[in-house]
DNA sequence: TGAGTTATGTTATAACATAACATAACAAGC
DNA sequence: GCTTGTTATGTTATGTTATAACATAACTCA
């Protein structure tokens, strides 16, 4: 039997992959009211902070919003790029260059925790979309 | 004669310099309003947004905060290294990781226009100072 | 001057996030 | 079964960040 939390996490999962896109917790907030009208912030904000620390939800400093995992795995920190065009977020995982990265900061002493990486520009399609100018 | 708005600028710059850590865009109106009681958020902003244009300041989207530009000639993207200990920013140029950055994206087509690079983790300091536990 | 334009000020509100507390569920010992 | 303590969840309220919308001021150039 899932617990009511889990149950909140699996319906805000299914709302953020029907998006497909980032979304803030405020529109989660009010595609679950549909069903539930009285959830509230905290209960979306907690059930989203549980898929993010299981790596099934990225959460985008830079849109303040959410996404959900598209990778098979999710046990690695992710390179996100954004199109600023179409939303579309695709990500990449290259250990290496996360390592390179703790080895570069690592030389004043900095012990690096957590990496974000967000990379804002174009994707393909909307880049041939765009091509006609 | 500097317009209102460059004088706004270079006082929200010298507030930032005078905290020299990450600082929130209200936390440099409520320190404006010493001697400018008016002074409201989009004004804030703008400087902000115009002193961040100019390389002057960095914003830090995982904190939702501000920081003054800490090295001499900033045209490059920082990544920044953030301390959750003590809030200490540092900054690290690396155009060649920017590049393969960049260029790691480039394979599914997207054209990157601005990276966004912050790292949370643990000051040399910090870790100095915790070594006793 | 006076129309057109841009910059800045002002008010109000939108959007994002969490504090604080209440209640419900559950488990351990009696 | 009943307490009792603990954790999970619900609820209310509020704090924090950011921008929309409009008003006014300054500036430009015929
Ligand atoms: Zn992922
Ligand atoms: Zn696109
Ligand atoms: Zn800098
Ligand atoms: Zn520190």
């Amino acid at each position: 039997m899932a617990s009511r939390g889990e149950q909140v996490q699996a319906n805000v999962l299914v709302a953020l992959l029907a998006h497909g896109k980032p979304t803030s917790a405020y529109k989660i907030m009010r595609d679950l009211q549909d069903g539930q009208p009285k959830i509230a912030p905290p209960t979306i904000y907690r059930a989203l902070a549980a898929l993010v620390e299981q790596g099934k939800v990225h959460r985008l400093e830079s849109l303040n919003a959410f996404v959900a995992c598209q990778c098979a795995h999710h046990d690695h920190p992710a390179i996100l790029s954004i199109c600023d065009d179409c939303g579309a977020v695709e990500e990449t995982v290259a250990p290496k260059l996360l390592n390179q990265l703790t080895r570069l900061t690592k030389k004043s002493g900095f012990a690096a925790m957590r990496h974000i990486i967000e990379i804002h520009g174009r994707c393909a399609s909307c880049k041939n979309a765009g091509a006609q100018s």
